[in-house]
DNA sequence: ACCTGAACACCGTTCAAGT
DNA sequence: ACCTGAACACCGTTCAAGT
């Protein structure tokens, strides 16, 4: 079999939901699409590059806003990014990840800077931006980690339905961050 | 040579700051100790239960704040955890990790709950906790990437110290997230 | 352009046996 | 109580060679 990169990075999303990070090694991905292992570095020259890559593809893959003021447009990012994470198994770490490493994942940034810029939030902008990043990277890699650690029976359901890592609490949490860059830009206007 | 489970921690510690987490392998930290490799497991039952021990201890370590109101104590919570994660390398991204998998590293939970009950914050309380060490995490993991990145001469100095993610920054995002939860806290009041 | 086959230099973990 | 020695079942990556 002949693979061009888009299929394996593709094939690799789908290896990531069926097995997890863990298991998504170049060994198994290699197997899966019937080919040596050594047959990807053709493609990709190392493994945090295809998980770079597959990163982004997940990333492009989601629907983002582009309605409403500054406000309600950055909140609507957050809780479409926040969606997309937890849509893969284990999608919350490695774009997490992936970030954090700075080889990718760049596309919530952007989208987050212009929706920001229109609220001439000035040289608090940067600041916000990772700011809400680091909220609902957080939140999202919390939240799936419980949620797969319950799935795997390991704590049951009643435990864990009532400490708030739910939906409500990311909208509380992200109320809390959206409050806060408003005071701060009263604070400091931009300019 | 034998040793205590305290001890071991101790001299993981150690390696951890000279080698980096990625190195800090369970057959490595067996040659520091002139010890084979298995010898740890009759210490510790697998290597995230060593890593958890690990956090704990870079966390106690540090002189927690008792002083201020609760506003000022929660803030001075996270500024001492900042140092103390950029203490250590790979200390962020240590502490992150387990706290992550819910093993350990709960002492900053402790510390800012009690902080933010004084506020009588009510139920916002939990989920107030859990944002500010989502950034304090998220930003102390972005910012230790970027030294040791630098460190290591990948980038140079002068392209990497005007992005901002340095103190100001963190005192900036650090603000952003603590009037947030002020506003908040006022919007629903506690009870 | 893309893949095979074989190797290199590693991992975490288990377990019987030793002192 | 703590450690050794040997094994098991893996990793990511490289590289000459094939088509």
């Amino acid at each position: 079999m002949r693979y061009r990169r888009e299929e394996i990075v593709a094939k690799a999303v789908e290896a990531l939901d069926a097995y997890g990070l863990a298991d998504l090694t170049m060994r198994r991905l290699g197997t899966e699409l019937g080919v040596q292992p050594s047959a990807l570095y053709h493609h990709f020259a190392n493994k945090q590059t295809l998980l770079a890559a597959m990163a982004d593809e997940i990333l492009v893959r989601a629907s983002w806003p582009t309605e409403g003021d500054w406000m309600d447009r950055a909140g609507a990012i957050c809780l479409v990014l926040r969606d997309q994470l937890l849509a893969y198994r284990d999608g919350a770490e490695l774009v997490a990840t992936v970030h954090a490493f700075g080889l990718g994942a760049t596309q919530p940034v952007g989208l987050l800077s212009a929706a920001l810029d229109e609220g001439a939030i000035g040289a608090l902008g940067p600041t916000a931006v990772r700011t809400l990043l680091h909220f609902v990277y957080g939140h999202a890699v919390d939240e799936q980690t419980h949620l797969q650690a319950a799935a795997a029976g390991a704590i049951d359901d009643a435990a864990t339905s009532g400490d708030g890592r739910d939906g409500d609490d990311f909208a509380t949490g992200l109320g809390i961050v959206i409050a806060g860059i408003q005071v701060m830009r009263a604070v400091s206007p931009s300019r």
